[in-house]
Order: structure tokens, then C-alpha cells, then sequence
DNA sequence: CGGGATCCCTTAGGATACTG
DNA sequence: CAGTATCCTAAGGGATCCCG
């Protein structure tokens, strides 16, 4: 009844039977991101097998991570409150798949699901706490994010908007996020380009997000 | 030569590609108490089998996440400190998964290790901050653990020692830490045993460690 | 067109036995 | 002790089809 379980009493091993399988938790980062349908998901998850969504919905469901709720015509998935909780869970793993990602295959994608939480699993509170409230939009390939720091919280959504810097990068923006890039070299390079307002503000962006802890 | 991949670039999935296949966090949960050979991973994972227990060291070894030293005549499995990275996403998956428990069955075993990192997912530095150093022994079913509280900092080791508190406590004493049941109840109802010292002491260690934060 | 279900094949996982 | 080898089952993957 619940998936196939380890023998084991305790939180880790429950946490890996009930969001453990393969496939999982990629759908729980993009339901993080807000409530999603079907086609949304399968949208965000081009490698993932028809079946395989539906029947990961379903465990989610019976697990209470998830709930369908439908919409007139439309069914849109939305986590529960035990889903959301695991928003610290996933930004963590986020955080330390960033540092360990090497350059872009060109057989894999970045979707705006993935690049949101992306940016909030780099996304330093503590540092942007102490900055003036910006607002960024950045163009990874083709997807365009609207990113807004105000205090020590965050915004991610997806399209344009008013904003103190707009800026697309390339996938070398890691080594702007790790550090190993200045800001100025990164512009002057062409691994960011500026599209409108300050480019001393990627400074900025880069002290607010970073690879790392 | 990476495990099967999800085509998608970014941390979460990264993340699930090095450490997302069965089996393969719970190995990374006993080592980050401390290295251990293989046949102390296996019976800490009774229902691993021997050949997926090789399969995932060695593909754990090639993700970089851990490395085996041999020592004279045994080899130690140890994380490397990309692999030690691990523990806030580890912590933070076990205390979600602390919250979804229910009771044990009987065909569930919890064993020193995995108990080990649940108290550490449990632990509330910030509470124990402001708290005396205070030293607990405290016996779950056959395993005993010496639990050690300075200000934020927190020890488990197996065994026991010299302690302020010794207890004994069966499977409900989820409901102590979620809050549920009262201390001095928990002792009423034997759902913990003290078995030396104050048992007052009780009260400082649901306090202490909390399910859901 | 959204939300799946079915089919077939490939691969990983599980149980058990065995070896340097 | 620290793993291989083998065999079998079950889950994942890919394409296609279906139904409201």
C-alpha cells in the first residue's frame, strides 16, 4: 500500500518511501513552485514517461504530499501542507546539486520550474536582509525570470517586468555564483550580458545568491 | 557512467543523479555518524542486498561523495567532504520524515545509526542554547545512545555514560517529542522508563528535540 | 486538448549462493 | 570479511492509443 518500504523505523527511511522514488521529488520542486495540471508537469518533465507521472501523482496523493483539485475543466495538482514542508528538504538537496553541477549537456534542459528553485536554493536571506529591496530580470536561454528581493525575502516569476537590472546569462553564470567569476569580468565576457539598467548591480545579484552556503 | 540521468540541468536533479537512487541516501544517513566498514552498513541496512549494497558504494565513490580507505586488513568506507555536505538535506528530509511517522511494525527496525541522525534532525540548537549542558543516556528497545547537549552543540554516540538522565522509552515517545504527551504522563503512562537521575531532566529533552521544528 | 491507459521492451532491484 | 555471480521479478522507459 504505501511504496515499497526499507525495513526501517525512522525519518529518513519514511521520508524515502513516501518521496523516494524516482521522479518524485523533481515533481514536488515544480509543485513548490505553484500549482501545476498535468500537462504542466509533463511540460516541465520532458523525459519522464506518461505512466510514470500519473502513477507518481497518485502515490503523492495517497501519501498526502499532493491533492487534485479540479477546475471546472481542468484537474490542477497542488501540494498539501505536508508537501510544503518539504520545501527546506528540497532547497537543501537544490543547494547541494549546484555545487556539484558541471556545465550543460546540451541533451538537458533548464526549465523555469527548475531555475526558480535554483535561485532559492542559492538565495542567501541572511545577506540580502542587509540590501536595498531590487528587483531583477534574467533571461536564462529562453526562459525569463522576474526575481525580486525585498529584505530577506524572495520573488521568482516566471516573464519580465519592471526591474533595477535586466540581464541574460549563459550557463557560465555558475562561476559568477561560485565566486570564481567577478562581476565586472562576467559582463566583460560575455557570460552575462546587460539588456537595461545598472550592471554594477550584478555585484549585488551575485552577493545574494551564491553556490555554497 | 553518471547514474540515468533526468535531462534536466539544474540542483534538484543533479542532486537525485548522485544520490537519488534506492538505497543510496540511507547509506550516506550511517556514514555521516562515522565511517563504516561494509559489514556494519549491512547490518545497518538489514534488507539491503549485498550486491546493491557494492553497486551503490561504488557508484556513491564515483559521484565523489565518498571514498573507501583501507585500513591494514578492513576497508572504511568514510564521506568525503562533498559528501558530508549532505547532512542539512539529509536532516531536513529525516525531520519531515520524523513528522510522518507513525508506529513502528513489527517488521521495522530502527537501529543505532538511523536513531542516531534522527535525534540529530530533531535537535533545536536554538533552543539548547539557552539550556545547561545536560548528558542523557537513553535506551531505545536494544540500542542504547549517550546523548550529549553543550549550549548549540550537539553529541550522540552509541553506549552509554555518565549522564544526568537515564531512560528507557518505547515507540511512543513520538508523541513526547511531537508534543502530544505530557512529560510527566510519559513517565506515568511508562511510555518512558527513567532509570537513573532526575527525572524532571525529561522535560529539558522534549524541549530540546521537537518533531516538526 | 487535457489526462491519462496500454503495450512492449529494457534495466534495475531483490534473493540466494558462492568465492578470493 | 568484503564482496561476485546468478537468476528472477518488478519497475522504469518509450511509443502509441484512448476517452471525456
Amino acid at each position: 500500500m504505501a511504496a515499497r518500504d526499507y525495513g526501517q523505523y525512522g525519518g529518513v527511511a519514511r521520508s524515502l518511501e513516501l518521496v523516494g522514488e524516482r521522479w518524485a521529488l523533481l515533481i514536488v520542486r515544480d509543485l513548490l513552485v505553484g500549482p501545476r495540471r498535468y500537462s504542466e508537469l509533463a511540460a516541465g518533465l520532458p523525459r519522464i514517461p506518461s505512466n510514470i507521472l500519473a502513477t507518481r501523482l497518485r502515490e503523492l496523493q495517497e501519501g498526502g504530499v499532493l491533492r487534485r483539485v479540479p477546475h471546472s475543466r481542468v484537474i490542477v495538482y497542488e501540494l498539501t501542507e505536508v508537501g510544503r514542508a518539504l520545501e527546506p528538504a528540497v532547497l537543501a538537496l537544490g543547494a547541494w546539486g549546484l555545487a556539484a553541477l558541471g556545465a550543460p549537456r546540451d541533451d538537458q534542459v533548464a526549465t523555469a520550474d527548475s531555475l526558480t528553485i535554483d535561485l532559492r536554493s542559492a538565495f542567501r536571506p541572511a545577506v540580502a536582509a542587509g540590501l536595498p529591496p531590487t528587483a531583477y530580470t534574467a533571461r536564462f536561454g529562453t526562459t525569463e525570470l522576474h526575481i525580486r528581493v525585498r529584505g530577506a525575502a524572495l520573488e521568482v516569476e516566471r516573464g519580465g517586468g519592471e526591474c533595477d537590472l535586466a540581464f541574460a546569462a549563459g550557463p557560465d553564470i555558475r562561476s559568477l555564483l561560485s565566486g570564481e567569476l567577478a562581476p565586472e569580468l562576467a559582463i566583460a565576457t560575455g557570460v552575462v550580458e546587460v539588456l537595461r539598467g545598472r550592471g554594477r548591480l550584478l555585484t549585488r545579484f551575485a552577493t545574494t545568491f551564491r553556490l555554497v552556503a
